[in-house]
RNA sequence: GCGGGAAUAGCUCAGUUGGUAGAGCACAACCUUGCCAAGGUUGGGGUCGCGGGUUCGAGUCCCGUUUCCCGCUCCA
């Protein structure tokens, strides 16, 4: 992990906010080729959810919503964490602990862990929302919130989305967005962070019909994560117990990476029954009825919601980490240091040289990085030695490599080395942009 | 939030009992180079995380603070 932390700062996905202050805690910017990365991501994420679907619709709703949004979803109440530390063994607990006897703060309050008495510290509320204000008065009246999920955008847009669409139930709704979390552990680089991006979409069904969709959903998200590249190994499903469920979900489902060293398997993706309790409580706390009438039955319901979100930072992390290798090459003392990317997801997707700096070599291969750069992310490059330019673009990912040799400029073909094999195929420069195409299409 | 460790060039790190900062790699320019990082010449880069203190003098000692890492704790 720290190889890859040095790697994304040196080449310039990610880096460190803030940092000539100091750095922010927890908080990270994607530099270049991060941004490249992260929006490519999106963009599969995007074309699998909605695009290629008849039966998903999107919407980007804000981040600053009514206050009661999140009385009504459960944050404001449940979304602390009341704790207490112990000041002769330093160990912390929840303040609602039941082998907690006797009040916390209190002098007769008893340490569940050393037997102390009066150690304990009285309970300090962790709301995890953070909160600012809406218009100039910062009294209380004007409390507003980053949302810390969301979800809660889109169940407020129902029936928005649905009349607006003529949808029918079954039909889901999605979107990509920021999200806030004031985490009292953050860390490890962008896998907990404070501000990360969410890509949710919540699946309306007909109750009854829940847990059918519920193992559809399942199947079909990791589905995508295979195709995304993501080693087959390194995947697992964590079944949430009852004591893990949140308040709101029937059933849960987590995908799971294997982020390797002390991290391990860590969810990338939570999979959630979530019932009618979302959109039950928002009827409840606005007034407005929030249900779908089935016209050929003629019937009003509350829909259930199966709700995938997906970490677009914490997806981000699982490509870097799984497709960061250093290997061997025959004939070489060094290694080279590789990202093997998807293809799709790789910010450039081409990389282009002449072979020398001399023989029209230069001027042809300006022309051709010129052309393909009308279609696709390309990078240019002429300095040093070719197998330096060559393992400059492994690093980064890059899935192939044209190369204008001597032959090219009369022949009109240029060499297009891939990543991963090493292996070079000779291809006519008019039909380089087809060539590629069709292999990150593959 | 607790305990421990760390912070010096873009990266990885040296820097002695306190005496005005170095290396390798990377980067830029030019030359060389005809397919996988290893040639030559030249060059740009650091108020040593930040703020105080001790001292004639602090990268070095002391205090505070921030950030990162490890372990707890926690995690919708």
């Amino acid at each position: 992990m720290e190889k890859l932390v040095s790697l994304c700062k040196r080449r310039g996905f990610i880096f460190q906010s803030s940092e000539i202050y100091g750095g922010a805690g927890s908080v990270w910017d994607y530099g270049p080729l991060g941004v490249e990365l992260k929006k490519n991501l999106k963009e599969r994420w995007w074309n699998a959810m909605v695009r290629s679907r008849t039966d998903i619709e999107g919407l980007d709703a804000a981040i600053l919503m009514h206050p009661r949004v999140w009385e009504a979803s459960g944050h404001v109440s449940g979304f602390v964490d009341p704790l207490v530390d112990c000041r002769n063994c330093k160990k912390r607990f929840r303040a609602d602990d039941p082998k907690i006897k006797g009040t916390p703060g209190a002098p007769d309050a008893q340490c569940p862990a050393c037997g102390m008495k009066g150690t304990l510290s009285e309970a300090r509320q962790f709301n995890l929302m953070f909160k600012t204000f809406m218009g100039p008065v910062e009294d209380s009246a004007a409390v507003v919130y980053l949302r810390p999920e969301t979800a809660q955008g889109i169940y407020v847009n129902f029936l928005n989305v649905q009349q607006s669409t003529r949808q029918k139930v079954p039909f889901g709704i999605a979107q990509i967005g920021k999200a806030f979390r004031n985490e009292i552990t953050p860390g490890n680089f962008i896998f907990r962070t404070r501000e990360f991006e969410q890509m949710e979409m919540q699946f309306f069904v007909e109750p009854g019909e829940d847990m059918k969709w519920f193992e559809y959903w399942k199947a079909q998200r990791m589905d995508w994560h295979r195709a995304l590249g993501l080693a087959e190994s390194r995947l697992q499903f964590h079944e949430h117990t009852k004591e893990e469920l949140a308040h709101y979900a029937r059933a849960a489902f987590d995908v799971q990476f294997d982020f390797g060293g002390t991290l391990g398997f860590q969810e990338i993706e939570g999979v959630h029954n979530r019932g009618d309790f979302d959109l039950t409580q928002h009827q409840t706390f606005s007034g407005k009825k929030l249900e779908y009438f089935d016209q050929p039955n003629n019937r009003r319901f509350t829909p259930f919601v199966v709700e995938t979100s997906v970490g677009a930072d914490r997806t981000a992390l699982a490509v870097l980490v799984n497709g960061y290798r250093e290997e061997a090459v025959e004939g070489e003392s060094e290694g080279r240091t590789v990202l093997g990317l998807h293809p799709s997801i790789a910010p450039i997707k081409a990389g282009i040289f002449p072979l020398v700096k001399k023989d029209g070599m230069p001027d042809m291969a300006h022309r051709i990085a010129e052309e393909l750069r009308t279609q696709l992310p390309v990078f240019y490059d002429d300095s040093g030695a070719i197998g330096r330019r060559y393992r400059r673009q492994d690093e980064v990912g890059t899935p192939f490599c044209i190369t204008v040799d001597g032959e090219s400029t009369s022949a009109g073909t240029v060499t297009v080395r891939d990543r991963d094999t090493l292996r070079q195929e000779r291809v006519d420069a008019g039909q380089l942009a087809v060539y590629i195409g069709e292999k990150l299409r593959s």
